[in-house]
DNA sequence: TTGAAAGCGCTAACAT
DNA sequence: ATGTTAGCGCTTTCAA
């Protein structure tokens, strides 16, 4: 890499020490106008960038966020993380600082994982979307005092932060408009029964069976761990038993699809013979066929609070624990 | 941050140098069976951690990759990226490496964007997807010999290296696969034309359509930037053409998923009054109705490639430059 | 308003 | 097989 550029090449041109550089740098201190200026200009005729990694490790801190992303799925990348990400990403450039997003393997193993990125101040603070329980890391980042935000995941710990939606409530809202279209046979799809998501919906799921009298059938309940591809094979399950329910409520849309398509692959209508409801609103939710009614998660807005409150704690200004909830909402379509 | 443990305190409690800690975990040069045994056990007890920014700046290296992204819509993270990405990772980190995604915007003036994050050792190699032409930032990792891949995206120039696909080629392939469907009067809709593949795509439609020996109309051609929305638009005024085309090919899904839209809105049948035909085969071609034909881009070996003679430039094994093609396939759905 | 000294935690290069 | 020295490029701390 050519002509590295140091702050103390900087210096030496203007005749003045390194420190006066670092100042004119970041703004910190005084230096005098004239001599501010000149360093301005001798950076700029240079093209000096300062070094990263050499500011990081001597003031341990790097303006950057990750953002870690669970790879389970084998693209990752979907809507879900792209709204999340786009919140997240929006709040956390407005106040000057940087978002990297880590894609990393869920294995229980490598302990490190993603301690040794902010123990070594690549990044400042992390945001983990849709965190396992039984992560492990999570309790190590506590115990370091690193500032992190969950999504998507719920905890009350002192030392845990996150925001989640109101999972409860919006499992019930769902059931109940199902009730409302006269269902009383309802299965449900739940996700990877260890996420926090996962576990609420499905409790919510029971309550709203026990609140609403309905008929109660363990065959409907299927797991099929936000895959859409599982989702279909447990839609094909479903299907065998001698007694039908008339509407699935599935966790996440993609696993609703996935069931969807079996159904409709099998031979039935949706909804008329089998209506389906979904959870999150992903960008694919109004392009199937029929369109799928969804519990809307405000999925950019659940990126903007997270960054917000992490950038927060970070400067001081905001105290942990955070422990937030959004609303959900309903979104009729054509599917339930 | 509690409890910093450093290589110093490994050996010091190990009762030898840091260089010796250092050959350990790095598995670098000699060290005698037992003290290694024993360091490692330290090692393991005290929990240590090597600080990765500490590493890079010593060593100029930093083991991660970089992946760039621009900026352009709101939600960035599609499927387009998302199966990009994936084929990235896969190959990145079966080689010891870590992936970090940087979203940027795209502002020509902040002339340091990425740079710094190279020149600082942050990381080791760069991945650029679907660079604008104009892109001053390549000639500058260009000029410090930064080791890059640009991926959908072609420049012969003996210092950048590219991965690309066949897009002349499949763009005729698709004229062809109309023109055998009996269509004659054939629109285009062009993405951003700062993005060499649009320019090419383009320039291979107006190829066929001589080749093709087909009408020609000006009206016919569209710009909508790679984006639905716009699409939408175009292809609104495109109905208020006198002479109507009975084709549509679009330079990517997203925008023929927009066109299909308003042309459905407006009450035509696709593909019957209108055949749509797109380009990349992401996720939602399956899924809207009808199902999009489209030329598909391979995304995931196309991220496999990259990151392929990405790290063998970095490990020396690959020279530059690396300017590759990629075969395109027409997928026939039920949209044309 | 400016500078000098020290050090962040690690590894390269050269000893021994 | 192991250690010593120096230094990566910056900022912190203290002094002037």
């Amino acid at each position: 890499m050519s002509a590295k550029v140091t702050i103390a090449e900087v210096a030496k041109r203007a005749g003045v020490s390194t420190m006066t550089v670092s100042r004119v740098l970041n703004n910190t201190g005084p230096v005098k106008k004239e001599t501010a200026e000149r360093i301005r200009a001798i950076i700029a005729e240079l093209n000096y960038q300062p070094n990263l990694v050499a500011r990081s490790l001597s003031s341990k801190r790097s303006m950057m966020i990750g953002i870690i992303i669970n790879r389970v799925k084998k693209v990752f990348f979907d809507n879900y993380i792209g709204q999340i990400g786009s919140g997240i990403t929006d709040i956390v450039q407005e106040r000057g600082y940087r978002v990297m997003f880590f894609p990393v393997e869920t294995d229980r193993e490598k302990t490190s994982a993603y301690l040794d990125i902010v123990r070594s101040h690549v990044i400042d603070g992390l945001i983990i979307l849709r965190s396992k329980t039984d992560n492990p890391h999570i309790q190590m980042l506590a115990d370091n005092e690193v500032p992190f935000m969950l999504v998507n995941h719920k905890k009350y710990k002192k030392n845990y932060n996150f925001i989640d939606t109101e999972n409860i409530e919006g499992t019930k809202t769902a059931m109940r408009h199902l009730y409302t279209n006269g269902h009383r046979k309802i299965a449900f799809f739940a996700g990877s029964m260890d996420e926090t998501n996962s576990i609420d919906r499905l409790k919510a799921y029971h309550t709203a069976v026990k609140e609403l009298r309905l008929v109660v059938n363990e065959e409907w309940v299927r797991y099929a761990e936000f895959d859409k591809q599982k989702a279909f094979e447990e839609a094909g399950k479903l299907l065998q038993c001698t007694n039908r329910p008339t509407a699935i409520l599935a966790s996440d849309d993609y696993m609703a699809i996935g069931a969807m398509e079996r159904l409709q692959k099998e031979g039935l209508r949706v909804p008329q013979d089998m209506a389906v409801i979904g959870f999150d609103d992903v960008e694919l939710a109004s392009y199937v066929k029929p369109s799928l009614t969804t519990i809307r998660q405000p999925l950019t807005e659940l990126g903007r609070v997270a960054a917000e409150n992490l950038l927060n704690m970070i400067a001081g200004t905001q105290k942990s624990p955070v422990h937030k909830f959004l609303k959900l909402e309903l979104v009729k379509r054509n599917s339930g």
